[in-house]
RNA sequence: CGGGGUGUGGCUCAGCCUGGUAGAGCGCUUGGUUCGGGACCAAGAAGUCGCAGGUUCAAAUCCUGUCACCCCGACCA
């Protein structure tokens, strides 16, 4: 039977499938505030785990969390250029502080409570942070400060997608101070680091840690680092962001210390962040035609235990057997803690229950009614790979973690070899014309090509030009590998190194 | 802000051109038969047709205005 429970498939329309898979697995739905999103009970677990791993990370890597305002004096913004720049264009600014009925009844500000500077809700938080480290930092001793928050966000964007891009989005931002270049920068790289141990053996997402170019560099910033990562469509997803920011921020907001000499100084800073953009991540990094498929390290629950029985007789021998199961399931161990287990003894249709929890991506089901029992064993379903057979019940409990580090690791490898497949180093503006551009143009929404192409490259206003017409960019500068010199694949100008070339999210 | 489109039960939509007082599928409720991979039959509940005017004996349908949302472009974690 090839019917699939996603409609359509990636192949047919994949902006559609992510759509339908989101919707299907009941994670979030669009809300009555416009490019706003409810995040659903499914959805918000996946992101409680992603917040409760990344958070003893930053924990583990001598950070602590505090809370800064939502709303930004809009002054502030001001103090760095480029980063006015960068955000002026996308800023929700709170005018008002008061309502009141207007000539035909409804709800007008009221403009007596007009307010003398406007508040600016917050679209990153480096100015208001900035500003209260200038009020903590007047020695070097009080350095370095190692803050992280978890907040919420808005950028007033065009258009918006359910967790890629949402007017308002839940993140962390990590702010840094510290006495020299050197250590900013080291802990620029330490986060960066951190993201992509996270992308990959959390996530399951295999990521290239690179730098941005100067036109893709975080507004105010001196370097900003990335992940990227490869979609199942072959678009690069921008999954983290790592900012060294010199002085820029601390001269504007006056972040100064004595060193050691007495000499006043401004201190060097540090942002990094992720996002809810991440659970977008995941669904496209591993799901199918089916629905959710989750890395098992992430899953809210890892088997869904599932009791079959025709007559209320058998119903209590069944229901016990699953309970004791779930117990003894629950006391091995995995990841960082123990195995999660749900029961879904919910009075409706085995098939329809069955495909519930195959869209919704639990990692292993397990099926149980009295044939399994006299066998002393249940019926198991694989998400990832849907492999389907008998097991005998202690053989599941002795295996169960070993059986999700198999799921794990092979969701890791599967999208890695993706990656791998479609990505190639590209050396002239022929190849790089024929891989970006779609084959069959009147189809352009089923449209799967390209990939990742690896260009030695010079910024100019002609690649700019040649980028921006054809919708691809630059996704980084990878840090690994070598790199030997070349000549810009378009204008053969010299270049030290290669870049990623996407078209991305 | 430009260009296009759509507003009709919870959801997806038909009806509009050629006015006559509202339909289908899915979902939901109840009853029955089913039940190891998305069941079937029957009976029900549920809509002032986005909003405001206008034309008309009569408006979901025609006209004017207005609001909202969607798609394409510029922006972007």
């Amino acid at each position: 039977m090839a019917k699939t429970a996603i409609t359509p498939t990636r192949h047919d329309d994949y902006p559609e499938w992510y759509q339908q898979v989101i919707k299907a697995a009941d994670l979030a739905e669009n809300s009555d505030v416009r490019g706003c999103m409810v995040i659903k009970p499914w959805g918000w677990a996946i992101w409680e785990n992603m917040q409760r791993v990344l958070d003893g990370m930053f924990k583990a890597t001598g950070h602590e969390n505090a809370y800064f305002p939502l709303f930004i004096p809009l002054s502030f913004l001001q103090k760095e250029a480029d980063h006015v720049e960068g955000f002026a264009k996308e800023c929700a600014v709170v005018t008002h502080h008061r309502l009141k009925p207007g000539p035909d009844g409804k709800l007008v500000p009221d403009p007596a409570s007009q307010l003398e500077e406007p508040l600016i809700v917050r679209p990153t938080s480096e100015t208001i942070i900035g500003s209260t480290y200038a009020r903590w930092v007047e020695s070097y001793r009080d350095l370095p400060i190692l803050i992280n928050q978890w907040a919420n966000v808005v950028r007033w964007e065009m258009r918006t997608r359910l967790f890629l891009r949402t007017t308002e989005f839940l993140w962390q931002e990590g702010h840094t101070a510290h006495a020299t270049a050197e250590e900013a920068q080291e802990e620029t790289m330490r986060m960066l680091g951190v993201y992509a141990d996270f992308a990959e053996n959390w996530m399951a997402m295999p990521v290239i840690q690179g730098e941005k170019t100067a036109g893709e560099r975080f507004p105010g910033a001196v370097s900003t680092f990335a992940i990227e990562a490869m979609m199942q469509d072959r678009k690069a997803l921008q999954a983290g962001t790592s900012h060294f920011l010199g002085q820029n921020f601390s001269k504007a907001q006056k972040i100064k210390f004595q060193d050691q000499n007495g000499t006043e100084q401004f201190a060097w800073t540090t942002s990094w962040g992720v996002s809810t953009r991440l659970v977008g991540g995941l669904i496209m990094t591993h799901s199918d035609d089916d629905g959710l498929v989750l890395p098992p390290r992430l899953a809210p629950k890892h088997i869904v235990l599932l009791p079959i029985y025709r007559s209320d007789d058998e119903k209590p021998q069944v229901l016990a057997y699953v309970a004791s199961l779930k117990k003894e399931l629950e006391s091995q161990d995995f990841a960082d803690g123990k195995v999660r287990v749900l029961i879904d003894d919910r009075d409706i249709r085995g098939g329809e229950k069955n495909w519930y929890h195959v869209k919704r991506g639990v990692p292993l089901r397990a099926e149980i009614g009295p044939k399994d029992i006299a066998k002393n064993g249940v019926f198991l379903a694989r998400r990832d790979t849907g492999e389907k057979a008998g097991v005998e019940r202690g053989e599941l409990v002795a295996t169960i973690g070993q059986r999700l580090t198999d799921i794990q690791n092979g969701l890791f490898q599967r999208a890695l070899k993706l990656r791998e497949e479609n990505t190639r180093e590209i050396n002239t503006e022929g190849e790089f014309l024929e891989y970006f551009t779609p084959k069959n143009k009147n189809e352009d929404k089923a449209e799967i090509h390209g990939g990742f192409a690896l260009c030695h490259f010079a910024e100019g206003p002609q690649l700019d030009e040649l980028l921006k017409k054809h919708k691809v960019t630059i996704r980084c500068i990878p840090l690994a590998g070598a790199g030997e010199g070349g000549q810009c694949f378009l204008t053969g100008q010299p270049s030290a190194k290669r870049a990623v070339f996407a078209k991305a999210y």
